[in-house]
DNA sequence: TTCGACACATACGT
DNA sequence: GACGTATGTGTCGA
């Protein structure tokens, strides 16, 4: 099997030659589902309100673009997006709970709190140091708008969309469009007003809920290194995290899930020997200029 | 080496 | 089909 090392996200492997070839920067062979999720770990124990009985959290999560298995290794390269979408549930619970109940944890005091709302952050570790690694979301304009810490967000149980919904709703701009997809990632309206006035829905924040969340346009954060001291690859874990925000206006974290060991490329160029474009227009294929 | 900045190319949405 | 946009990556120079 011959190497091909210098496969990037936006490569797909060339079993037959070490020539990798590449997908143009807006083609739809961009997205791809990434690394799976582990089953979700549980940090902190959630009850219902009134009856106390345990639930049990469970992340969804997918990572649609900006990975690429290749050779048993899960690889992205800092240079480019990456998105994700997660949503969670409480096993064997529909969303009725939801409309109905109230939930506590237990605080750091060892005393119940009363959950106000659900969140979702996502964030990345080293697998060296179980040191955070910082992300950042960029908007379309990349570096001439606002670049972002990821933000916590808000969300309700909801299921997660297609691979497909995902990459047919990036970068759309007609109203009407936009409207449509949105009840793939918002709570309807017609569930507010069937929800009891004292339900956790009534301490949501304010405004439209979410019900999946979606991190587009992600990168790792500069400045990091990419390789341990012996040059060998470093190891990182994307994980999202489900937070309770308390009545008290404190947060904690609830449960988490994570992807396996992913290999994250940097600038060198080494990472990027060897590519044939092709293009969707003409079928050819170019090769770029030779590196010194 | 690494980075920010700018440049180019090309498929996408409208 | 024209036009503006979004994004992978080539390149320069600190």
């Amino acid at each position: 099997v011959h190497s091909d090392s210098a496969f990037g996200s936006s490569f797909t492997a060339d079993t037959k030659s070490s020539i990798r070839k590449r997908f143009a920067p807006r083609s739809g062979e961009q997205f791809k589902i990434g690394p799976p999720f582990d089953t979700t770990t549980l940090l902190k124990p959630v009850f219902l309100g009134a009856t106390n009985e345990a639930l049990y959290p469970i992340l969804r999560v997918r990572i649609d673009r900006g990975f690429d298995f290749v050779n048993n290794e899960w690889i992205g390269y800092k240079r480019n997006y990456f998105t994700l979408v997660s949503t969670f549930e409480f096993k064997n619970k529909g969303f009725d709970i939801f409309r109905q109940e109230t939930f506590n944890t237990i605080a750091t005091n060892n005393k119940p709190a009363r959950i106000n709302f659900f969140a979702v952050n996502i964030t990345s570790i080293c697998c060296d140091d179980n040191l955070e690694i910082k992300l950042v979301q960029h908007t379309a304009k990349r570096e001439h708008g606002s670049q972002n810490v990821p933000s916590i967000c808000a969300i309700v149980p909801g299921e997660i969309p297609s691979h497909e919904i995902i990459k047919v709703s990036t970068n759309i701009r007609n109203p009407n469009k936009i409207l449509q997809f949105s009840k793939f990632f918002y709570l309807d309206s017609k569930e507010y007003s069937k929800a009891s006035s004292n339900s956790i829905l009534s301490t949501y924040p304010q405004g439209s809920i979410s019900t999946v969340v979606r991190y587009d346009r992600m990168q790792f954060a500069s400045p990091f290194h990419h390789r341990s001291p012996t040059l060998n690859n470093k190891y990182f874990r994307i994980r999202i995290e489900l937070l309770a925000y308390l009545s008290d206006g404190t947060s904690t974290i609830i449960a988490y899930s994570e992807t396996p060991p992913i290999i994250v490329r940097g600038r060198a160029p080494s990472n990027y020997l060897k590519d044939v474009v092709i293009s969707k227009t003409t079928g050819m294929t170019s090769s770029s200029p030779p590196q010194s």
